[in-house]
DNA sequence: TACTAAATGAGAATGATTCTCTTCTAAGAC
DNA sequence: GTCTTAGAAGAGAATCATTCTCATTTAGTA
């Protein structure tokens, strides 16, 4: 995704298309494996420094705020960030600390039905998420 | 769970039992609502005003490394913790942040067959976890 | 081109957690 | 029951991740 492409997302949003934002936007795309805040700040360091630490941290919360990214479900600690906007899967490798999407429609539906037909007892249920630990072959 | 069964469960897990810990381990069941350390802290400042602040933390690494505690995944920030060994799901609520456990056999059986049919490609799955968020009713 | 509300930079502040060093104590040996 | 000691705890400092504050800059509209 280009920083035209972003600067859509963003206008789409209705968010102001800053520079800033296009560089987070795009190291987050770039970096493709549910960064911290440090890894993005590191990397955007490199073409940006003068975007600040305070700044990022603002930016990755109103990207949050208005569905461009979300938070990722770790064992807490730090944040980390997926661009992903529609929903899909997690995979965990503990070792290695690395997280990649899995997307599995035959599974969506699968779980999809039984709750149609099952539900949960007082809980209306909103989001579906699988997180699968395990480990990496490669 | 009383405090000799927990002391029982402490020398089970070849760690000694002191009146620390058995507090600690103690205010999680009771809270029973995935506590984050301040949680904890708070509760046991009740009845164990000296419990210091860096043993609470140290005493709750140590259940997680000896298989007594796990960590919840959640959206960073404040490690929360689950008492609950075995396997299970859970409900997440976001409006207000309560977590709830969730078991279910029959979707446990379910999504177990189907990976043991399907697998996923360049990883070996070792746990299966449903989030699920949603609503409470009350 | 001018204007201004929103965004950013920089660094201080805060809160959660970890670290360090001294003192205490659980549990094993006798 | 006493002694010993490795492990645990207490206390507070230190660190780290994130938030806050205020002055300055700027995106986007008129």
């Amino acid at each position: 995704m280009n920083q035209v492409e972003i600067a859509e997302k963003l206008s789409a949003k209705g968010m102001r298309v800053t520079p800033q934002r296009i560089a987070i936007l795009g190291a987050i795309l770039k970096l493709n494996n549910h960064p911290t805040a440090e890894n993005i700040i590191e990397y955007i360091k490199i073409n940006h420094p003068n975007i600040s630490i305070g700044t990022v941290y603002k930016v990755l919360d109103s990207f949050v705020e208005n569905h461009l990214l979300k938070k990722v479900k770790t064992e807490g600690g730090i944040m980390r960030y997926d661009p992903l906007p529609f929903n899909h899967h997690h995979l965990y490798c503990e070792e290695t600390d690395r997280i990649e999407d899995y997307e599995d429609q035959t599974l969506d539906e699968l779980i999809i039905d039984y709750f149609e037909k099952k539900g949960i007892k007082n809980f209306t249920i909103q989001n579906i998420q699988l997180h699968i630990t395990g480990k990496f072959k490669h």
